[in-house]
DNA sequence: AGCACGCCGACT
DNA sequence: GTCGGCGTGCTC
């Protein structure tokens, strides 16, 4: 130990809950180092990119231990204080070591020390010739004709990321508008602030109206708003209008989005509407990409981002606003890793940041009902349907003593014949792929299990295979009973697969699209299919919970939901929450238009409450009883969680790693612990699982056990031969 | 997480 | 006699 030293307190991406420590560069001054900034640090045998956290004068490592930093990256850091400040508090909220939290701040290409520097990119502008030509004058080259108007739409110089979004393959028409001295280019951003809006806003009805005017009141300070309003109450018309005042006040916008499907509409919606500098960033970029719209956004070039969860760390040169749409989704709660949810580091970050966070939703969380119980999140509650629609009715078919085919009984089948004789779609949903989730020996009862995880193996005829749906893992399809060799195999159960099939049966001459994740894999498949739909090319709609998001189906007017009651009676407490989160959503794919919706909900449990509550007094009011029934079983958000999974090759280790844990514990009256008890899927991919559930009435008192059971867990011998992670607010407890 | 060190079994 | 199995410990 030596005083007058310069330090650098270092985090370094590796699982491991401490600082390194490491001698300043000599060739640089050590005070101009500050927090934030990237490094290159000799680590073991090799380098890593670290993360300069602070400097200190001492070090509790012998100094003959200490090596030097290789690298400085970073003049500067390119996150703020309060950026900074958010990820210590994240490292701590949600338990996971300082060097992974900031490493999922920052894109690969600047984790990997890539330099931060930013590609210039080209602008196009129209010549003075280019600006005065008729398009009409362009009529046997289409793509040229389309580029000109559009760019004689805008003011500015353009980027080729603008034009990449709403034109498909203009390049080559650049080219030749170029040749034709019509266009050229320019290395020049467009002044973003010259002009907003390109065309004009719709005229809010007074709910949107009221709703823009509360966050635009509230845009220089935090605050968090629910937006709350069913489909086609105009959300996205509240969120541009609110933004437009944003950017006025020269400020940018991060928007994120539960998935990369939703990002090209709203994309497309927000660059026709506004003339400043887009960027969108999710999984699909490439890593240069996303790093050229990280720095973009962190210089200040760009005035709004599109993102998926990964994009709530981007930097913000001038915040402004975040919005975070389908706040409900479950896939804001990342589930590896650092499992930070997106939407309550956006509500931390925004309280950082001083800036309004909007959560937009039909079927808000009971979380974010509770927050506005609370009074912690301000509600704004769009009831209309904008134009008029007429709301989807909602109905349940009892389906018990039904004669059923395939999965769908016959008063089902009339009405979807009648829907189909007046010419409009029919949307069938059913969350569950492959032909049946069971194959089962007529002679002998042997069912095919997946040999690594304890499930049953899903049949899929269109391959001709059996496949686990946990690992992955497949099997050809066997002609006769491995077992008794002489049994025949019946297919037990229903997926998208088999309903098709009897759809095609069922409904000859009308035509069939099934979309889930087997038929949708390659690339441009959804988009064509979804093009098909609203060309009226399809009659009947199937698929999975990819329906349920985000697109409209103008034509449809029955939605049917073949199978309510497999959500019904679930172990996990969410799973209520969820399936009316799913129906509402479902059902608002119907009857956008001026074609009143219709929903049928195949059950045969038809007084359970849930349904009953949710059918007849909408969503609102079932989140208020789920909420009570939370409070008296004393769940979230009445109290909190933690879930400590483990998991490991050999099925004994976990419950003797559990064992260990338990004796070092100390006991603590304000923390239950339920199990460990085997994980609801006991076996994974050759993994044996179990888990233990932390709750406790205050979230101090939850966090406080956590810090003590950390350094616990890291000691014990036994973690070395496990998979553990710990998940703080759990919403899946799988 | 990587990676090296180290102490016991089946191979040229 | 060695190659290599993975159990254990460290990384500033």
């Amino acid at each position: 130990m030596r005083n007058n030293l310069y330090i650098l307190k270092v985090a370094i991406p590796v699982p491991v809950y401490r600082l390194f420590d490491y001698l300043p560069p000599l060739d640089l001054d050590p005070k101009t180092l500050k927090p934030g900034i990237r490094l290159t640090v000799p680590f073991g045998k090799g380098q890593k990119t670290a993360f300069l956290i602070g400097i200190d004068s001492n070090s509790e490592i012998l100094s003959a231990k200490l090596k030097r930093i290789e690298a400085v990256l970073d003049e500067r850091p390119l996150l703020s204080d309060r950026d900074l400040s958010l990820l210590h508090w994240a490292a701590r909220y949600y338990h996971h070591p300082l060097g992974e939290v900031f490493s999922a701040a920052f894109p690969v290409a600047l984790r990997q020390g890539k330099p931060a520097t930013i590609k210039a990119e080209k602008f196009y502008v129209l010549t003075e010739k280019g600006r005065l030509l008729n398009p009409e004058q362009l009529r046997r080259a289409p793509k040229q004709q389309q580029l000109l108007y559009q760019l004689q739409t805008q003011r500015d110089a353009v980027p080729a990321s603008h034009l990449n979004a709403i034109i498909e393959n203009w390049r080559p028409a650049a080219k030749a508008l170029q040749d034709k001295q019509l266009l050229r280019l320019e290395g020049v951003a467009v002044n973003a602030t010259t002009h907003l809006i390109l065309n004009p806003q719709l005229h809010p009805n007074s709910l949107q109206q009221e709703a823009i005017e509360q966050v635009v009141s509230a845009l220089s300070r935090f605050e968090v708003f629910l937006l709350e309003g069913v489909t086609g109450s105009g959300k996205t018309e509240v969120y541009m209008q609110v933004i437009r005042s944003v950017l006025e006040r020269g400020l940018q916008v991060l928007v994120l989005l539960p998935e990369i499907t939703l990002t090209p509409q709203l994309e497309q919606r927000f660059r026709l509407r506004f003339a400043v500098p887009i960027t969108i960033s999710h999984s699909k970029l490439t890593d240069i990409q996303r790093q050229q719209a990280w720095l973009g956004m962190q210089r200040g070039d760009y005035a709004i981002m599109l993102g998926t969860r990964s994009a709530l760390f981007t930097p913000l040169a001038r915040p402004g606003l975040i919005i975070l749409d389908e706040e409900h989704d479950a896939s804001f709660k990342q589930q590896e890793g650092f499992r930070f949810s997106a939407r309550d580091v956006a509500v931390v970050r925004g309280k950082l940041l001083n800036v309004p966070v909007l959560l937009g939703t039909a079927t808000p969380s009971l979380e974010s009902v509770y927050n506005v119980e609370q009074g912690r999140y301000r509600l704004l509650h769009l009831t209309e349907r904008a134009g008029n629609a007429a709301p989807p009715k909602m109905l349940l078919l009892d389906i018990r003593n039904k004669r059923m085919q395939e999965g769908l009984s016959e008063p089902l089948i009339a009405e979807m014949h009648k829907t189909l004789a007046k010419n409009e779609q029919v949307l069938l949903f059913l969350n569950r792929r492959g032909f049946a989730p069971t194959l089962i020996c007529h002679g002998c009862g042997w069912v095919a299990r997946c040999r690594r995880c304890e499930a049953n193996m899903v049949v899929h005829y269109d391959e001709a295979l059996l496949r686990c749906h946990h690992c992955g893992s497949e099997q050809r399809l066997l002609p006769q009973c491995p077992e008794c060799e002489t049994g025949q195999l019946t297919p037990l159960g229903l997926g998208t697969e088999r309903v098709e099939k009897a759809l095609a049966q069922l409904f000859p001459g009308r035509s069939v699209i099934r979309l889930d994740r087997d038929t949708t894999q390659r690339k441009g498949v959804l988009e064509d299919a979804l093009e098909r739909i609203n060309r009226g090319d399809v009659d009947i709609i199937l698929g999975t919970q990819m329906l349920a998001k985000g697109h409209h189906f103008p034509n449809v007017t029955l939605v049917v939901m073949l199978d309510v009651d497999s959500g019904l009676f679930s172990i996990d407490f969410h799973a209520s929450e969820k399936l009316a989160q799913m129906i509402v959503q479902v059902s608002g794919r119907a009857g956008r238009a001026e074609k009143p919706g219709r929903v049928i909900l195949q059950t045969r449990k038809p007084e359970h409450p849930l349904l009953t509550i949710l059918i007849k007094d909408g969503y609102g009011r079932f989140a208020r009883s789920a909420l009570a029934e939370r409070r008296l079983a004393e769940l979230p958000p009445y109290s909190f969680q933690a879930l400590l999974r483990v998991e490991a090759t050999d099925s004994a280790v976990p419950l003797q790693f559990f064992e260990q844990l338990m004796q070092a514990v100390e006991p603590n009256r304000t923390v239950r612990m339920l199990g460990p008890v085997p994980a609801p899927m006991s076996r994974r991919a050759g993994r044996y699982r179990y888990q233990l559930l932390l709750q406790s009435a205050t979230r101090p008192e939850l966090h406080r056990f956590l810090d003590k059971l950390m350094p616990l867990i890291a000691g014990l011998k036994l973690t070395r031969k496990v998979r553990w992670s710990l998940d703080v607010d759990p919403v899946d407890l799988y």
